[in-house]
DNA sequence: CCCTGATTCGC
DNA sequence: GCGAATCAGG
């Protein structure tokens, strides 16, 4: 095929249509879309003439960011659950295989982040996973992340776990 | 800093 | 017509 930038082919206009008049922004349209930027959906939204959308009770625009946030039990996640999120974002580097260790006290010092969805993370977000991707419910931690690095400081010592300090966290916790 | 839509203007 | 760059604002 010659043609390599799918542009706006009436499905694809139709659905910004769709999702313009529902509210959504003009970001997730285009990442809804896909192979657009945002300024691409502006640009053709403006040009079909459907721009100043009916704002009713300020729907889905500027989203509470906020208000939402776990309202009780700290949920420690076990470790064992790791078990189960193999398919998420790895690290790469010196990862110890995690075994049932981990003192308790350091799972209840995580401070129940504000736990995204994929959608809400972005780069400065913890990408660590939580719960079952499978499932709807599945979010990453969210919490600020150190630069450079995918996660927040509680996630990154948990990931990227020296052999050293291993075995020497594994005595203090006895003790 | 994160984000939003609006406009301009070269292609 | 298209959309990156830019602007103006929250």
């Amino acid at each position: 095929m010659t043609d390599a930038g799918i542009s706006w082919t009436d499905e694809r206009v139709e659905l910004l249509k769709k999702l313009w008049t529902d509210g959504l922004s003009a970001s997730q349209i285009a990442t809804e879309l896909g192979n657009v930027t945002r300024n691409a959906v502006i640009g053709k939204v403006h040009r079909l003439g459907l721009s100043g959308r009916a704002k009713d009770k300020a729907a889905a625009e500027q989203r509470p960011r906020k208000a939402a946030r776990a309202p009780s039990a700290p949920v420690a996640i076990p470790p064992q659950n790791r078990t189960n999120v193999i398919m998420a974002p790895v690290p790469r580097a010196p990862v110890i295989h995690v075994e049932p260790m981990l003192p308790a006290g350091d799972d209840l010092a995580i401070p129940v982040s504000e736990r995204v969805t994929i959608m809400e993370l972005r780069e400065s977000m913890c990408r660590w996973p939580m719960g079952d991707p499978t499932k709807a419910e599945f979010r990453f931690c969210g919490a600020h992340s150190i630069t450079g690095l995918p996660y927040c400081d509680h996630h990154a010592r948990v990931a990227y776990q020296p052999v050293a300090d291993r075995k020497r966290e594994r005595k203090f916790a006895r003790g």
